[in-house]
DNA sequence: GTTGGAATAT
DNA sequence: AATATTCCAA
């Protein structure tokens, strides 16, 4: 009956089976024993002698979980070699002899407890806790090899138990009913104090983790402010098709999507969440999806507590999905108009936060002007008040382009990262790709002026390809060439609104303040080509202002 | 007190 | 790098 490891895995009527080696040198009191443990489904091996049983164990010839060692009262040194030299062994000590320094000595000597005879059921019932405080309670170098299954096993146990019912699940209760006789304890003499000792340190970690309300309050606090927001109007919308499904779960949404990262590590305190919409709708976007994909291992949460209760904190993973929607918000609101509370209205996404809308806002905006020289952003924020875009509409070239800067490197796209929730387009709507400028691009947007004069291309097909993508949907793209849609989504999906509309008030404006940058796509006019124009309307050149460079 | 947004923290 | 949190002005 030798016991593997493997054997002892899954313990799942633990104690039952429990390997007991009973040291007992008279057989009638042996076999009394015996019987009442075997009755329990204990397994016993007898030992008449005590260096036999050493040398069993010794001999790894079969593997123990407990030892029942008689202490002799005729012969004193019987018991305690076997004591001594079991270390790794749970012993228990018994003797019909009481005497104090009898019990003593066992105790210090490493025994786990001492019984008196005779051995009741109630007294052995219980003899489980040793070998299970024993294995949770050795270091792990030390912990015999016959008591690493027993650890497993009730770790096993453990688990079960809090993964079934989370509220009442403290170790101890479930010990406790798995001994259903706790109240014996006290009958035990010396080693009683020890009973306590099934509930580990360890153990109560977890158990504590269990607390699934405050998992729940978690939850909740992050989010119920600013849930109540627009909880009114969430409620009841319901998202696109291919999106989020929180209706369904109208309270909570996004526990169902609580992407749980654990972090057991040594400061045991780094697991965070993350609130995500629901991961089906991440599906592939483009060929670029792979990264989305594979990131997409949110966990449909399978409830084990001690992911929620050692979370900090929970974090919104803007999937490709999710930006989506907030750029369909965003667009739609208008780029300065896009508020935070807007945008998280019209994303209409449970258990998203205004703050959440908010930071993924400061970003998205970061990135736009990251694409953009520092002159033009100063250019759009300048607009962004006076003028009704629904996003920047001008390319910008750099300010000083004309005046000889060498033009900026080729912008990233924005979310080229590689990240996982990001791909090439996950900051510029679907079809937004580099645009570079060809030779034959010529722009008139202002009736009255030379092209030439405003309208010039802003780069050379070889220097700065940086028009907005919102010019390459506007059709700004000349003599019909098409944009280079790297992405299958049309055009349309995103875009709509009247280009020349949008173009003339931009250049409107960018004529009515000419303090101001010009936007991007538009550069000066040449002297010449201003003084021509001056000519054509009958206005005489200044005398001094008869040269110019000519910068094309 | 709420909000938006930048700055800062994690 | 991504996201959350904090801070502050409106």
């Amino acid at each position: 009956m030798v016991c593997t490891a493997n054997d002892l895995h899954g313990w799942k009527d633990f104690p039952k089976g429990l390997r007991i080696l009973l040291l007992e040198r008279d057989s009638t009191s042996a076999s009394e024993i015996r019987a009442k443990l075997e009755a329990m489904d204990y397994h016993v091996s007898t030992f008449y002698d005590e260096n036999e049983a050493l040398s069993e164990i010794s001999n790894r010839l079969e593997v123990f979980h407990v030892a029942i060692v008689e202490v002799s009262t005729s012969s004193r040194q019987c018991g305690f070699k076997f004591l001594e030299n079991a270390k790794d062994l749970p012993t228990i000590m018994t003797s019909d002899n009481q005497c104090l320094s009898t019990m003593m000595k066992c105790i210090a000597l490493g025994a786990v407890e001492f019984l008196c005879k005779p051995l009741s059921e109630d007294k052995l019932r219980n003899i489980w806790q040793h070998v299970v405080h024993k294995a949770f309670n050795a270091g792990a170098s030390a912990l015999s090899e016959s008591l690493k299954p027993v650890k497993e096993s009730v770790e096993s146990i453990v688990q079960l138990q809090t993964d079934n019912g989370r509220h009442d699940s403290r170790i101890s209760i479930d010990l406790e009913n798995i001994s259903r006789s706790s109240d014996n304890d006290r009958e035990q003499s010396a080693g009683s104090d020890k009973y306590p000792a099934p509930s580990t340190p360890q153990l109560k970690q977890g158990a504590r983790l269990l607390d699934d309300g405050d998992c729940q309050e978690h939850t909740n606090c992050s989010n119920e402010k600013e849930s109540g927001e627009h909880e009114g109007e969430s409620k009841s919308v319901e998202t696109s098709s291919e999106n989020l499904n929180e209706g369904t779960q109208p309270q909570k949404p996004e526990r169902g999507l609580i992407k749980q990262e654990e972090d057991f590590g040594a400061n045991g305190s780094n697991g965070e969440s993350k609130v995500s919409p629901n991961p089906h709708d991440r599906r592939p976007l483009s060929s670029t999806d792979g990264n989305v994909t594979s990131s997409n291992k949110a966990v449909v949460l399978s409830d084990t507590c001690e992911n929620k209760a050692t979370r900090k904190k929970l974090k919104v993973e803007w999937t490709t999905e999710l930006h989506k929607k907030f750029v369909q918000a965003v667009e739609q609101l208008g780029v300065d108009q896009a508020i935070p509370s807007r945008v998280l209205e019209l994303m209409k996404v449970e258990g998203l936060t205004r703050h959440n809308v908010a930071s993924h806002l400061q970003k998205y905006r970061l990135h736009k002007r990251q694409m953009m020289p520092r002159e033009a952003d100063q250019r759009w924020q300048n607009h962004r008040d006076s003028v009704r875009l629904k996003r920047p509409i001008m390319a910008y070239p750099p300010h000083h382009y004309n005046h000889g800067l060498p033009p900026p490197p080729v912008y990233p796209m924005w979310g080229q990262t590689g990240s996982q929730t990001t791909n090439p387009q996950f900051w510029g709507p679907p079809g937004y790709t580099w645009w570079r400028p060809t030779e034959s691009w010529h722009w008139n947007p202002f009736p009255g002026v030379h092209v030439d004069a405003w309208g010039c291309p802003v780069l050379p097909a070889t220097q700065a390809p940086y028009l907005s993508y919102t010019q390459h949907m506007a059709g700004f793209h000349i003599n019909g060439k098409s944009p280079d849609y790297r992405y299958s989504m049309p055009p349309s999906s995103f875009e709509h609104y009247p280009a020349d509309e949008v173009v003339d008030k931009v250049v409107k404006e960018a004529i009515s303040k000419p303090w101001l940058p010009l936007p991007l796509g538009l550069k000066p006019p040449s002297t010449d080509s201003v003084l021509a124009e001056l000519s054509r309307q009958g206005i005489s050149p200044m005398p001094h202002c008869s040269k110019g460079s000519k910068p094309r």
